[in-house]
DNA sequence: GCGCGTTACTGACGCGCGTTACTGTTCGGC
DNA sequence: GCCGAACAGTAACGCGCGTCAGTAACGCGC
């Protein structure tokens, strides 16, 4: 392994001071320098393939050009998180293009551990995924003035978040089931209710209901817990109930893979007896058996905004406070209008 | 914001030298330090909160304390990878149990890209997951004496590799389907046959049946590309054959997702009509319908593995060239003997 | 009581860069 | 022909740390 090229090299072999070198190859415009001289430098520093020192120029600028992707959930969460590498495809991606690398922190047994990443400078800022309440380091870190974006919501904090409208969603993927003329519609949450996400997901569900003057019944909201076995139980207990829904919301369609299970065991089938509507659109969403109609949620672009949002943190430039990025439904094959709509309509079931 | 502690703040309270510090905090043996003295320094650091300058010490120890994982898959494959969080959080966590950092640098469509990694000593040494063999930076930065682990199977490299035994586990999947009683296996692969990994699984698939003296057709072997829709395509061409096979080896779970599709579209049920044994245990696969029975790949285990033996190379520690982790058939619903098993023992249909 | 080893610690250098303040040179206007 | 501005470039400092060579004090043997 040979003697890593230095600044002074180039500057050497182009015959100009080292300080004329680290002008040029920083492209500082308020220097003067004539185009043969940068043309030279560039030139031997591509023969020499040097690249600054990225330990020296951190010390010397002040800056990492690091930022770190903080992941807030359990192991477990982070192991069945589907969506996963494509937010992170997402915030390096934002990240490559301001030459910033990108350092992955899964969150360790041990509290005050991405700490130890902000005061021994490893990075510049943190994009901090499935934020929790309970996290008083976010806060206080934020408050010191170190940039921070929250990938997922939290509620009552002035840190930037980057999210999809997951009240608005619901209420949309709720609303797809009335229309096809459901009426009694059930809601497997994708996590505890303790999760932002989960209970402003739930919010959207009643929007929806109440917006047709659908009176919602709390025994068929049940929890789910991020992974299929806890959608399996939320619907064997949603088919104990004394009215059986005709449709589900399940606000995960990693969680609506369990409610699928659930209901083949009943001998129910999707959509002909019961309609299922996930959330997430992971990629097996579309090869589910049948096909699973979710909401769509963007999650490179989720990346991308949260990474984007940082590195304008970074550099002083303004970022809203929150970011919403727009989720749609996806129709496939797990939703159908409730088999006897037209023999009976549903705004007469009611009265049975 | 306020001002970082450095080390001599450390030194100034604890009424010591600079020098003296740096002794402590990095726990040097070879020196000479009272009990009293280094006590005395760590309380002031940790009542400071102070964590020495991440740059300035890469600047000054020669070393960053960093390590760099680049997918070398495609933006397609590392979205659909179910197991990449899993070993992301592997080698997570073997660095930090030496208290080492993970840059993730997904394959940009530039070449020489994680170069500059390399070259501004951003990291120490790389984990390169899904190596490809036209890929010749791998080998002149490996030759050149840097720190490279390949997370995959590399045909003909020097490289140290850490992976599941391809081949041996392909051969258990399909033994596990002879064992049945199956004697007209398909193959769908994982990958095309330019992939190591896929070639093994297909040699192992060969060995499976070869050691039972059952011929392999070539014709029952069709190549599958990473994700559910190959798979869809791969079982429907093997479907059209004149000997419809009654159990499929799909080397991907994924891929499984899809020829689960296609056998639902031909009206076959599975395991009744076909028996599936898929690979790699994702997340998902015990809830598919029926739940799939795979080989389960220690993804976790895999991804610590390679961290680890990319840090025991760092130090200067032996690493062997190969570590083959193991991978067993984990069994569900998706297999069972072939229907007529008993009727007419497979032996014999061959006469028909 | 002198030398020598051991213990406990420190001063000063340099890692490779960004940057500030400064120097020298050219050129146009009057 | 002189002056100031614009241009082109440089010397030197410091970022915060690890580390080597060195020093001072102390005990111990003879």
């Amino acid at each position: 392994m040979q003697r890593r090229p230095t600044s002074s090299d180039v500057a050497r072999l182009a015959g100009v001071s080292r300080t004329t070198v680290s002008f040029v190859l920083n492209d500082r415009q308020d220097v003067a320098i004539s185009s043969e001289t940068r043309a030279r430098v560039i030139h031997v520093a591509r023969e020499l393939g040097y690249h600054a020192h990225a330990g020296a120029r951190q010390l010397a600028a002040g800056s990492t050009r690091t930022i770190g992707f903080v992941l807030r959930q359990s192991p477990e969460q982070v192991a069945s998180d589907a969506l996963l590498p494509e937010t992170l495809r997402g915030i390096a991606s934002a990240a490559r293009s301001d030459d910033f690398r990108v350092i992955v922190e899964p969150l360790p047994p041990e509290a005050g551990a991405y700490e130890t990443l902000v005061r021994a400078r490893h990075v510049d800022g943190l994009v901090i995924s499935g934020p929790r309440t309970d996290d008083t380091e976010v806060a206080s870190l934020a408050g010191d003035g170190f940039p921070v974006v929250l990938q997922g919501s939290l509620d009552g904090t002035p840190v930037p978040m980057v999210d999809i409208d997951n009240r608005e969603a619901a209420r949309e993927a709720v609303d797809h089931l009335l229309d096809l003329g459901h009426r009694h519609v059930a809601m497997v949450t994708n996590a505890p209710l303790e999760y932002s996400a989960a209970a402003e997901r739930v919010a959207g569900y009643r929007d929806a209901l109440e917006a047709r003057g659908v009176r919602v019944d709390e025994a068929s909201i049940v929890e789910g817990d991020f992974d299929p076995r806890s959608g399996h139980e939320a619907m064997r207990a949603l088919l104990t109930r004394e009215r059986r829904p005709t449709a589900v919301f399940v606000a995960s369609d990693v969680v609506a893979f369990g409610v699928y299970g659930a209901l083949r065991d009943e001998g129910m089938r999707v959509p002909a007896d019961v309609s299922v509507i996930g959330f997430d659109d992971i990629p097996l969403a579309a090869y589910a058996d049948p096909p699973l109609t979710t909401v769509h949620v963007p999650a490179f672009e989720l990346g991308f905004a949260a990474g984007r949002s940082l590195l304008d943190l970074i550099a002083g430039r303004f970022v809203p406070p929150r970011s919403l990025l727009p989720a749609a439904v996806v129709r496939r094959g797990s939703t159908d209008p409730p088999r006897n709509s037209l023999a009976a309509p549903p705004e007469r079931r009611v009265t049975q």
